[in-house]
DNA sequence: CGAGTTTGACCCGCGC
DNA sequence: GCGCGGGTCAAACTCG
Protein backbone atom coordinates (compact mmCIF):
# COMPACT_ATOMS: atom_id res chain seq x y z
CA UNK A 1 0.00 0.00 0.00
CA UNK A 2 1.21 3.50 -0.61
CA UNK A 3 1.82 5.86 2.36
CA UNK A 4 0.70 8.77 0.81
CA UNK A 5 -2.33 7.23 -0.75
CA UNK A 6 -3.36 5.87 2.65
CA UNK A 7 -2.55 9.33 4.51
CA UNK A 8 -5.20 11.31 1.97
CA UNK A 9 -7.60 8.69 2.41
CA UNK A 10 -7.29 9.01 6.56
CA UNK A 11 -7.81 12.73 5.61
CA UNK A 12 -10.77 12.30 3.33
CA UNK A 13 -12.26 10.02 5.78
CA UNK A 14 -11.25 12.73 8.62
CA UNK A 15 -13.25 15.40 6.96
CA UNK A 16 -16.05 13.19 5.97
CA UNK A 17 -16.56 12.30 9.67
CA UNK A 18 -16.63 16.32 10.69
CA UNK A 19 -19.01 17.02 8.01
CA UNK A 20 -21.13 14.56 9.03
CA UNK A 21 -20.69 16.05 12.69
CA UNK A 22 -21.36 19.18 11.60
CA UNK A 23 -24.45 17.83 9.82
CA UNK A 24 -25.43 15.75 12.47
CA UNK A 25 -25.57 19.09 14.42
CA UNK A 26 -27.49 21.02 12.14
CA UNK A 27 -29.69 18.14 12.20
CA UNK A 28 -30.27 18.43 15.70
CA UNK A 29 -31.06 22.21 15.70
CA UNK A 30 -33.59 21.69 12.74
CA UNK A 31 -35.01 18.82 14.87
CA UNK A 32 -35.45 21.71 17.54
CA UNK A 33 -36.92 24.03 16.01
CA UNK A 34 -39.33 22.00 14.59
CA UNK A 35 -40.32 20.77 18.13
CA UNK A 36 -40.28 24.26 19.38
CA UNK A 37 -42.89 25.42 16.66
CA UNK A 38 -44.89 22.45 17.13
CA UNK A 39 -45.06 23.00 20.60
CA UNK A 40 -46.08 26.58 20.58
CA UNK A 41 -48.59 25.13 17.49
CA UNK A 42 -50.19 23.06 20.40
CA UNK A 43 -50.34 26.04 22.35
CA UNK A 44 -51.88 28.00 20.30
CA UNK A 45 -54.17 25.30 19.44
CA UNK A 46 -55.24 24.82 22.53
CA UNK A 47 -55.95 28.15 23.62
CA UNK A 48 -57.75 29.04 19.93
CA UNK A 49 -59.95 25.86 21.39
CA UNK A 50 -60.49 27.21 25.03
CA UNK A 51 -61.78 30.92 23.50
CA UNK A 52 -64.20 29.29 21.01
CA UNK A 53 -65.24 26.66 24.41
CA UNK A 54 -65.56 30.11 26.39
CA UNK A 55 -67.73 31.98 23.33
CA UNK A 56 -69.73 29.20 22.98
CA UNK A 57 -70.96 28.58 26.40
CA UNK A 58 -71.40 31.97 26.55
CA UNK A 59 -73.23 32.45 23.53
CA UNK A 60 -75.56 29.49 25.23
CA UNK A 61 -75.65 31.33 28.50
CA UNK A 62 -76.88 34.56 27.06
CA UNK A 63 -79.43 32.47 24.56
CA UNK A 64 -80.91 31.05 27.48
CA UNK A 65 -81.33 34.24 29.22
CA UNK A 66 -83.10 35.95 26.16
CA UNK A 67 -85.53 33.35 25.60
CA UNK A 68 -86.32 32.08 29.35
CA UNK A 69 -83.82 29.09 29.05
CA UNK A 70 -85.56 25.61 28.88
CA UNK A 71 -87.42 24.73 25.92
CA UNK A 72 -85.24 27.03 23.39
CA UNK A 73 -82.72 25.04 23.19
CA UNK A 74 -81.51 27.23 20.04
CA UNK A 75 -77.94 26.75 20.32
CA UNK A 76 -76.46 29.94 18.03
CA UNK A 77 -75.56 28.90 15.25
CA UNK A 78 -71.56 28.07 15.03
CA UNK A 79 -72.27 30.41 11.81
CA UNK A 80 -71.49 29.08 8.38
CA UNK A 81 -67.78 29.51 9.59
CA UNK A 82 -65.87 30.08 6.34
CA UNK A 83 -62.35 28.71 6.82
CA UNK A 84 -59.74 31.43 6.08
CA UNK A 85 -56.26 31.03 6.19
CA UNK A 86 -53.69 33.87 5.38
CA UNK A 87 -50.27 33.52 3.86
CA UNK A 88 -47.32 35.86 2.91
CA UNK A 89 -45.63 35.36 -0.29
CA UNK A 90 -42.55 37.18 -1.04
CA UNK A 91 -42.26 37.74 -4.56
CA UNK A 92 -40.16 38.85 -6.76
CA UNK A 93 -39.55 42.74 -7.12
CA UNK A 94 -39.72 43.11 -10.31
CA UNK A 95 -42.71 40.84 -10.63
CA UNK A 96 -46.23 43.13 -10.70
CA UNK A 97 -48.97 40.99 -11.08
CA UNK A 98 -50.58 39.37 -8.13
CA UNK A 99 -50.63 36.08 -9.46
CA UNK A 100 -49.08 33.26 -6.70
CA UNK A 101 -48.78 30.17 -8.08
CA UNK A 102 -49.56 27.72 -5.68
CA UNK A 103 -50.64 24.83 -7.24
CA UNK A 104 -54.32 25.50 -7.61
CA UNK A 105 -56.21 27.14 -10.75
CA UNK A 106 -57.52 30.64 -10.06
CA UNK A 107 -60.11 32.72 -12.20
CA UNK A 108 -59.70 36.38 -11.44
CA UNK A 109 -62.83 37.76 -11.05
CA UNK A 110 -62.12 41.50 -9.89
CA UNK A 111 -59.64 43.73 -8.60
CA UNK A 112 -59.94 47.16 -6.39
CA UNK A 113 -57.66 49.42 -5.01
CA UNK A 114 -59.13 49.64 -1.30
CA UNK A 115 -58.69 52.57 1.12
CA UNK A 116 -56.37 51.45 2.96
CA UNK A 117 -53.40 50.37 0.73
CA UNK A 118 -52.31 52.06 -2.60
CA UNK A 119 -51.66 48.63 -4.33
CA UNK A 120 -55.07 46.92 -5.72
CA UNK A 121 -56.52 44.08 -4.20
CA UNK A 122 -57.38 41.15 -6.52
CA UNK A 123 -60.16 38.49 -6.36
CA UNK A 124 -59.63 35.04 -7.43
CA UNK A 125 -62.19 32.03 -7.09
CA UNK A 126 -60.84 28.19 -7.12
CA UNK A 127 -61.26 26.81 -11.16
CA UNK A 128 -59.90 23.46 -10.12
CA UNK A 129 -63.37 21.79 -10.02
CA UNK A 130 -66.36 23.43 -11.04
CA UNK A 131 -68.40 24.32 -8.16
CA UNK A 132 -65.50 24.97 -5.68
CA UNK A 133 -66.25 27.52 -3.64
CA UNK A 134 -62.82 28.43 -2.54
CA UNK A 135 -61.89 32.30 -3.15
CA UNK A 136 -58.43 33.95 -2.68
CA UNK A 137 -57.54 37.69 -2.11
CA UNK A 138 -54.42 38.93 -3.09
CA UNK A 139 -52.78 42.19 -1.84
CA UNK A 140 -49.00 44.07 -1.65
CA UNK A 141 -48.27 44.31 2.04
CA UNK A 142 -48.37 48.46 2.56
CA UNK A 143 -44.85 47.87 4.47
CA UNK A 144 -43.36 45.29 2.12
CA UNK A 145 -44.46 45.28 -1.57
CA UNK A 146 -42.19 42.78 -2.13
CA UNK A 147 -44.48 40.91 0.21
CA UNK A 148 -48.22 39.59 -1.51
CA UNK A 149 -50.71 39.22 1.29
CA UNK A 150 -52.86 36.13 0.23
CA UNK A 151 -56.02 35.45 2.04
CA UNK A 152 -58.30 32.02 1.56
CA UNK A 153 -61.25 31.68 1.99
CA UNK A 154 -63.71 28.53 2.23
CA UNK A 155 -62.27 24.52 1.58
CA UNK A 156 -61.36 23.57 -1.57
CA UNK A 157 -64.44 20.69 -2.66
CA UNK A 158 -62.35 18.51 -4.77
CA UNK A 159 -58.95 16.59 -3.40
CA UNK A 160 -56.20 18.56 -2.76
CA UNK A 161 -53.18 16.58 -3.75
CA UNK A 162 -49.94 17.97 -1.56
CA UNK A 163 -48.10 17.49 -4.58
CA UNK A 164 -49.15 20.41 -5.96
CA UNK A 165 -50.74 22.36 -3.91
CA UNK A 166 -48.97 25.28 -1.82
CA UNK A 167 -45.54 24.23 -2.12
CA UNK A 168 -43.90 28.19 -2.72
CA UNK A 169 -40.61 26.78 -1.56
CA UNK A 170 -40.32 24.91 -5.05
CA UNK A 171 -41.83 28.08 -6.52
CA UNK A 172 -38.86 29.97 -8.75
CA UNK A 173 -41.21 33.01 -8.81
CA UNK A 174 -42.03 32.94 -5.05
CA UNK A 175 -40.32 32.19 -1.91
CA UNK A 176 -42.45 31.07 0.87
CA UNK A 177 -42.62 34.19 3.38
CA UNK A 178 -43.83 31.77 6.10
CA UNK A 179 -40.57 30.32 6.40
CA UNK A 180 -38.63 33.69 5.67
CA UNK A 181 -41.40 35.23 8.63
CA UNK A 182 -40.56 32.63 10.73
CA UNK A 183 -36.81 33.57 10.61
CA UNK A 184 -37.79 37.08 10.54
CA UNK A 185 -40.43 37.20 13.39
CA UNK A 186 -37.37 35.24 15.58
CA UNK A 187 -35.60 38.38 14.95
CA UNK A 188 -37.96 40.58 15.95
CA UNK A 189 -38.20 39.20 18.80
CA UNK A 190 -35.29 38.64 19.58
CA UNK A 191 -34.42 42.64 19.01
CA UNK A 192 -38.02 43.38 21.26
CA UNK A 193 -36.53 41.31 24.13
CA UNK A 194 -34.33 44.29 24.12
CA UNK A 195 -36.67 46.59 23.54
CA UNK A 196 -40.05 46.14 25.36
CA UNK A 197 -41.63 49.38 24.66
CA UNK A 198 -42.36 48.80 21.51
CA UNK A 199 -45.91 46.99 22.09
CA UNK A 200 -47.34 47.57 18.71
CA UNK A 201 -44.87 46.00 16.65
CA UNK A 202 -45.10 42.92 19.53
CA UNK A 203 -48.73 42.79 18.92
CA UNK A 204 -48.32 42.41 15.54
CA UNK A 205 -45.40 40.09 15.34
CA UNK A 206 -47.58 37.95 17.50
CA UNK A 207 -50.90 37.92 15.34
CA UNK A 208 -48.38 37.35 12.66
CA UNK A 209 -47.03 34.15 14.49
CA UNK A 210 -50.76 33.31 15.31
CA UNK A 211 -51.86 33.18 11.73
CA UNK A 212 -48.84 31.49 10.49
CA UNK A 213 -49.36 28.24 13.54
CA UNK A 214 -53.00 28.14 12.80
CA UNK A 215 -52.31 27.39 9.06
CA UNK A 216 -51.59 24.09 8.43
CA UNK A 217 -50.36 24.70 4.74
CA UNK A 218 -47.73 26.98 6.81
CA UNK A 219 -46.80 23.76 8.86
CA UNK A 220 -46.90 21.59 5.60
CA UNK A 221 -44.45 23.73 3.61
CA UNK A 222 -42.39 24.76 6.89
CA UNK A 223 -41.68 20.98 6.93
CA UNK A 224 -40.93 20.73 3.56
CA UNK A 225 -38.66 23.40 3.37
CA UNK A 226 -36.49 21.71 6.84
CA UNK A 227 -37.06 18.37 5.17
CA UNK A 228 -35.72 19.54 1.55
CA UNK A 229 -33.34 21.69 3.66
CA UNK A 230 -31.60 18.26 5.17
CA UNK A 231 -32.07 16.51 2.16
CA UNK A 232 -29.64 19.17 -0.29
CA UNK A 233 -26.91 19.04 2.41
CA UNK A 234 -27.05 15.15 2.51
CA UNK A 235 -27.24 14.63 -0.92
C1' DC B 1 -62.10 28.98 -30.00
C1' DG B 2 -61.89 28.47 -25.23
C1' DA B 3 -59.90 29.99 -21.03
C1' DG B 4 -58.33 33.69 -18.52
C1' DT B 5 -57.93 38.87 -17.62
C1' DT B 6 -59.56 43.58 -17.38
C1' DT B 7 -62.54 46.97 -15.85
C1' DG B 8 -66.70 49.63 -15.21
C1' DA B 9 -71.14 48.86 -13.23
C1' DC B 10 -73.76 47.09 -9.77
C1' DC B 11 -75.01 45.26 -5.11
C1' DC B 12 -74.99 45.28 -0.26
C1' DG B 13 -73.69 46.15 4.42
C1' DC B 14 -72.34 49.57 7.63
C1' DG B 15 -71.73 53.98 9.88
C1' DC B 16 -73.30 58.60 10.32
C1' DG C 1 -81.82 58.03 3.93
C1' DC C 2 -77.38 58.71 2.11
C1' DG C 3 -72.67 58.02 1.06
C1' DC C 4 -68.77 55.12 1.24
C1' DG C 5 -66.14 51.07 0.67
C1' DG C 6 -65.60 46.21 -0.17
C1' DG C 7 -67.07 42.43 -2.94
C1' DT C 8 -69.10 40.48 -7.19
C1' DC C 9 -70.82 40.41 -11.94
C1' DA C 10 -70.42 40.35 -16.72
C1' DA C 11 -69.21 42.15 -21.24
C1' DA C 12 -65.30 43.16 -23.84
C1' DC C 13 -60.86 42.01 -24.69
C1' DT C 14 -56.42 39.22 -24.97
C1' DC C 15 -53.73 35.29 -25.59
C1' DG C 16 -52.19 30.67 -26.69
Amino acid sequence: MDGHQYISHKEKVENLKLQLESLSRENENLKMMIEVISDRYNILQEHVQRKTEERMSGAITTNSLDHGGIGSNKMVTADPVVKTSQVFVRAKPSEKSLIVKDGFHWRKYGQKFTKDNPSPRAYFKCSMAPGCPVKKKVQRSVEDESILMVTYEGEHSHGVHYSTAVDFSSSPDHSLVSANLFRSTIDLTQNLATDTKNEDTCKRVEEYAETLTKDPNYMMALAKAVAHSITKQIV
